[in-house]
DNA sequence: AAAAAAT
């Protein structure tokens, strides 16, 4: 029996203890009376959500005499739905009416201030919010008073807006209903997951009253436990080896011999089947490397059986699987040059979008944009590669948009519509982030989105859908989940996007993204994107695509780019020490691990040497890895260690310091984790820490990724460190 | 190895 008793199946390392923690921590931190995302009435004090029969009961009878009637024709279908607030139609249908009077008188004005108070209306609700959730919850039947008032406030940003809708029929209809809404939907956006949300809010008061604390204590403890665990093994059997074991080995097999007698004479003939299989085995390999389907079974059989051969095929099959370099898909290179004086406007894309963009900071089509937004316009399937942050999201989300609108010119949104558009991301925080610009996009002339991802409980997003959304942004796993449960219909989807198709190719998600593409409809137009867009779309292309226009960037080189690559060949043992003094700055870092466990093990050992850091990966619940990443966005901490899941995709401003901890397998990864930086033109640093063995494997990998970085030999405290940091050597030397 | 559903 090993040492280490795992249940079976369960995973090797949870940093979020799921099980008995979660709820022993409910129970043991929750006070009576606090904040709470529970049921009202709750049996006991102890339980979350608890409330005194006095408060109730009263007020219980008031509402089913006269209150009811009222309450239920002024709130309508809302009581069927009351945490998604952001769909609230009706109160929202009520308000028009009385919102663009004020808006009219009141618009000049608030364009002006209302970008600036809109974060304050939000923080100030939100801690109202968090106070108490009852008295939310009340104050929610009542908010759509305040959102009345605080609307014209939000709905002067929208002035302009209106004015363009007074152009467009059709978005004056969808738009003036929206744009209240959307300033909602920002909130909404938040109060899709409003549960969820409250979930958070009644968590974070929690933490912000006991829980930094709270939280940092859950933190230590269990990175205590991770580094002791190690030690503690690492140091034990030694010692145990030395004292008690060699007396137990002693001891055990004379106990053994006793016994085995017994037994073994069932085991020996045993052993020497066993001894005789793998000699068969061995012969049998090459007959079955012979048959080309059984190339790949006796790995495993081998795996199973003996841990020599599992070590050497295993890295060999790693090999094998990593880094295969895919023919660059034939494209029409789109010379930057030619399309720059085309307009959002002149492409196509109607006004309300356009300004919308203007609102986002794109005032102008970034090449790839220029390139893709006609074509997705005309309906064709489209492939389409540019480089790390160089607005791919736009340039498939406008367009997107635009033409779910379009579909829908003349209709009436129904409740509870099946949507038209379904966008897929490989990560959460992807999908979230796609979802804040598609969002505005959709908004802006009266779309509704929202998002299906997992590790959020399904209760807000399937509301969403009951209402009816027009666009779908989503994880495959949730998307499919929501499908199979008949809460989620793909049927009229018309139009799908794969951002990072070339990943959402590989193996684990292929099959799910071919599950999904059959459900949607058979003619839906197909939007692949990615900055490694390679021939391993193939399988998706050649079944789900027809005539696909193909587009990349041209003239997009290490030489235009903004990013600066530097490797530094190391000695292990200085590893930690150059670590810390390359995160021990002003600017933000990302620094890349190739497992959760050492992520979590370098967030420990940066913050022991004084720099606020926190950790990204799969094994955080969904609500830390939010915040963990919002915090590195909000500049809370300058340092988020993370693995794969940040290599894709995620924007956040001002990284001008990405550290590869571990040097990545795979030439795409390189090119994904190092666009964490210098994007959108802005100047940034990779740097990639290797041993000397790794040089070769290195060196071919940046050939693969068509980038020239210098290898320099590097130990603790050298001046090159300094340099790379931008720290000034002085501080150094005192 | 990581990610993507929940249990």
């Amino acid at each position: 029996m090993p040492k280490n008793k795992k249940p079976a199946g369960g995973r090797a390392q949870n940093f979020e203890p799921r099980y008995g923690k979660k709820t022993s921590y409910q129970d043991a931190k929750r006070r009576p009376g606090q904040a709470s995302a529970g049921t009202t009435g709750s049996k006991s004090p102890k339980h979350r959500g608890f409330r005194a029969a006095e408060e109730s009961a009263p007020a219980k009878g008031r509402w089913t005499e006269q209150d009811r009637a009222g309450r239920a024709e002024a709130r309508g279908i809302r009581s069927n739905s009351r945490g998604d607030r952001g769909f609230d139609d009706r109160p929202r249908r009520d308000a028009e009416g009385e919102r663009p009077r004020f808006d009219r008188a009141e618009r000049p004005r608030f364009d002006r201030s209302g970008g600036a108070e809109r974060p304050r209306f939000d923080r100030n609700e939100r801690p109202a919010r968090s106070f108490d959730d009852r008295p939310r919850r009340d104050d929610r039947t009542e908010r759509p008073r305040f959102d009345r008032s605080d609307r014209p406030a939000r709905s002067f940003d929208d002035r302009p807006r209106r004015d363009d809708r007074a152009e467009r029929p059709r978005f004056d209809r969808s738009g003036g209903a929206e744009r209240p809404r959307f300033d909602r939907n920002e909130r909404p956006a938040r109060s899709f997951d409003d549960r969820p949300r409250r979930d958070d809010r009644t968590e974070r008061p929690r933490f912000d009253r006991n829980d930094r604390p709270a939280r940092s204590f859950d933190d230590r403890p269990r990175r205590d436990d991770r580094t002791e665990r190690p030690r503690f093994d690492r140091n034990d059997r030694p010692q145990r080896d030395d004292r008690p074991r060699r007396d137990d080995r002693t001891e055990r097999p004379r106990f053994d011999r006793s016994e085995r007698p017994a037994r073994s004479f069932d085991d020996r003939p045993r052993r020497d089947d066993r001894t005789e299989r793998p000699r068969f085995d061995r012969n049998d390999r090459p007959q079955r490397d012979d048959r080309p389907r059984r190339d790949d079974r006796p790995r495993r059989d081998e795996r199973a059986n003996r841990s020599d051969w599992q070590a050497a095929e295993k890295s060999k099959a790693h090999q094998d699987h990593v880094d295969v370099v895919h023919e660059r898909l034939q494209a029409e290179a789109v010379d930057a040059a030619s399309v720059e004086q085309a307009s959002f406007s002149d492409l196509g894309l109607g006004q309300n979008i356009v300004r919308t963009l203007e609102g986002l900071g794109a005032t102008s089509p970034f090449p790839i944009q220029a390139a893709t937004v006609r074509p997705i316009l005309d309906g064709r399937d489209v492939l389409a590669r540019g480089r790390t942050g160089s607005g791919k999201t736009i340039a498939f989300g406008a367009p997107l948009v635009e033409r779910v609108l379009r579909g829908q010119a003349g209709k009436r949104r129904a409740w509870g519509r099946s949507p038209q558009a379904l966008i897929l991301a490989p990560t959460r925080e992807l999908a979230l982030q796609i979802d804040r610009t598609v969002q505005e996009l959709a908004q802006s002339v009266g779309l509704f989105t929202t998002q299906v991802y997992g590790g959020v409980p399904q209760g807000r997003q399937v509301g969403a859908l009951k209402k009816g959304v027009d666009i779908v942004i989503g994880t495959p796993g949730r998307i499919e989940d929501l499908e199979k449960q008949g809460k989620l219909d793909l049927s009229e989807v018309g139009i799908v996007v794969l951002d990072e198709a070339d990943h959402m190719s590989e193996l684990g998600f292929l099959e799910p993204m071919q599950r999904i593409l059959r459900l949607v409809q058979d003619d839906a137009q197909k939007l692949l994107f990615s900055a490694t867009l390679d021939r391993e779309v193939a399988a998706l292309v050649d079944e789900f695509l027809v005539n696909p226009a193909v587009y990349e960037v041209a003239g997009e080189t290490q030489e235009t780019s903004t990013i600066d690559h530097r490797v530094l060949v190391i000695d292990h043992r200085d590893k930690a020490e150059i670590l810390t003094s390359l995160v021990d700055r002003d600017g933000k870092t990302l620094v890349f691990t190739r497992t959760r466990a050492y992520s979590e093990m370098l967030v420990e050992q940066f913050e022991d040497a004084g720099i606020a850091a926190v950790a990204l990966h799969g094994d955080l619940n969904q609500a830390k890895r939010t915040r963990n990443l919002q915090r590195l966005t909000d500049g809370k901490v300058n340092v988020l260690v993370a693995t794969d899941v940040a290599a894709r995709g995620i924007h956040v401003d001002d990284i001008d310091l990405v550290v590869q901890a571990d040097a990545p397998d795979e030439y795409k990864t390189y090119t994904h984790r190092s666009g964490r930086t210098g994007r959108a033109g802005r100047a940034g640093t990779v740097v990639t820490l290797i041993t000397r063995q790794r040089r070769r494997r290195m060196t071919e990998m940046l050939e693969r990724a068509e980038i020239d970085a210098p290898f320099d030999e590097a130990r603790a405290g050298d001046d090159v460190l300094e340099e790379i940091t931008g720290r000034q050597a002085a501080n150094v030397d005192a």
